[in-house]
DNA sequence: CGCCACATTGAAGGCAGTCAAAGGTGGTGG
DNA sequence: CCACCACCTTTGACTGCCTTCAATGTGGCG
């Protein structure tokens, strides 16, 4: 079946037999959403965690005056708010869909007897959960110690490496998200992120093509992205 | 013997058996630095991690020009570094001690084996690295939604509580650090957070003596918190 | 007593957010 | 197929919070 080759993919449950993740499969509900919909909200009771099957999903925060910031999106494959099963029971922020999306959910209890009787499954959760601590370590890094055009450089260069690996042109790439989202997800709103963007296309780092990406000087492209200005 | 009382104390290794802290604190190499002395660099490589005996450590990220960004206060019984264990092999930050601090060194192989062979104390590492994760949840919604007046607010609040539940007179409590600490705790700097000290103390929500902080007003001072101006 | 790190206060400048408006783009339904 | 509409993007002018720079104040400790 369709979810269950879904799951395989996904870190969580990598090297477990294909038994186990039937049995995993088993504890879990489908869910779809539609783009805009709330999975959940900042500070609601959390019972249960989610991996996304397709789509893509937001997991974001919001000042008292509604601006927000976007902590982590969510690609295929990828577990998100794993860690409300262990701290108090509240989501720690708001997950909502960017397009349609499928999800499986996972209640709390019963995923918890599985990772005690799985001693793969508990490594595999460490391994997750250390990542995205290195990741938020990498964003509390850019909006307290960067500025926007540093900010925006190794986001870049980020995707880049990633779509290098992948496949296609050095240093072409598109955008996952708008940009309106990407201001989002940098700390900033969209009026400065497009200036950002100018002044990058400007000094001939940088070309933009509404979502595609070349990149034209690399070296400069890190120099910004380490916090250089002038 | 000290060494074990102050293991044992740590919620890493909290539900297990005299014998299995025993046999942790065997693969432990225990250490003493100086305030000042770096206990390890951003991008040095790991081949352990630590948790504190005594004394008080930062763990920090330095920016191009040299501004400082504290990521975590390390306190008596609390482990750091931990998720180096599973993710690349490079320490994320800077870590240096604020006193003379005494640390259990960990190395990872050694401690991968104990992990593998004891459940609990899987379980106890996921919990620990949720906690952190939520710190740092926290920690970016500080810098990138709030002004400065408000970051303080909510860690003096916090503060307090911390104070409260551990003793001594309501809302009364020491900075746990120097005020310019504070500050790169709190993604400024000693100026910007003076006077915010200030506009607090103005408006009759704190009262500041040196280090010790007096709660006057805790609404106001919440709605300070939640990122309210004006 | 005098040093040194920490703390406070003032003045000035800059990065980024706000407000406003216009142009672009994709998708949906007629 | 096209026209409309919602949403995204860009540009300009202005404002404000915070950093920078500079100087003085203060407390602890050798």
């Amino acid at each position: 079946m369709e979810t269950r080759k879904a799951l395989a993919k996904a870190n969580l449950f990598s090297g477990l037999t294909e038994l186990e993740i039937e049995q995993i499969e088993g504890i879990g509900i489908e869910k779809s959403y539609e783009k805009g919909e709330l999975i959940f909200s900042d500070g609601e009771k959390a019972a249960g965690f989610f991996v996304n099957l397709s789509g893509q999903v937001k997991v974001y925060k919001l000042s008292a005056d509604g601006r927000e910031q976007i902590l982590h999106i969510i690609n295929p494959a990828e577990a998100f708010a794993e860690a409300a099963l262990f701290t108090g029971s509240t989501f720690p922020a708001f997950a909502e869909p960017l397009t349609p999306s499928r999800l499986m959910y996972f209640p709390k209890d019963r995923f918890l007897g599985l990772i005690q009787a799985n001693p793969q499954l508990s490594l595999n959760m460490i391994a997750g959960l250390s990542t995205l601590l290195r990741h938020f370590v990498d964003l509390v890094e850019d909006l307290s110690l960067k500025d926007v055009g540093a900010r925006l450089s190794t986001y870049l260069l980020e995707l880049a490496s990633r779509s290098d690996r992948a496949q296609g042109e050095e240093g072409v790439f598109e955008l996952e998200v708008t940009k309106t989202q990407l201001a989002s997800r940098l700390g900033t709103i969209s009026e400065t992120l497009s200036r950002a963007f100018r002044r990058l296309q400007n000094d001939n780092m940088i070309r933009v093509e509404g979502r595609r990406i070349t990149i034209l000087n690399r070296e400069a492209l890190k120099e910004m992205a380490s916090g250089w200005s002038s």
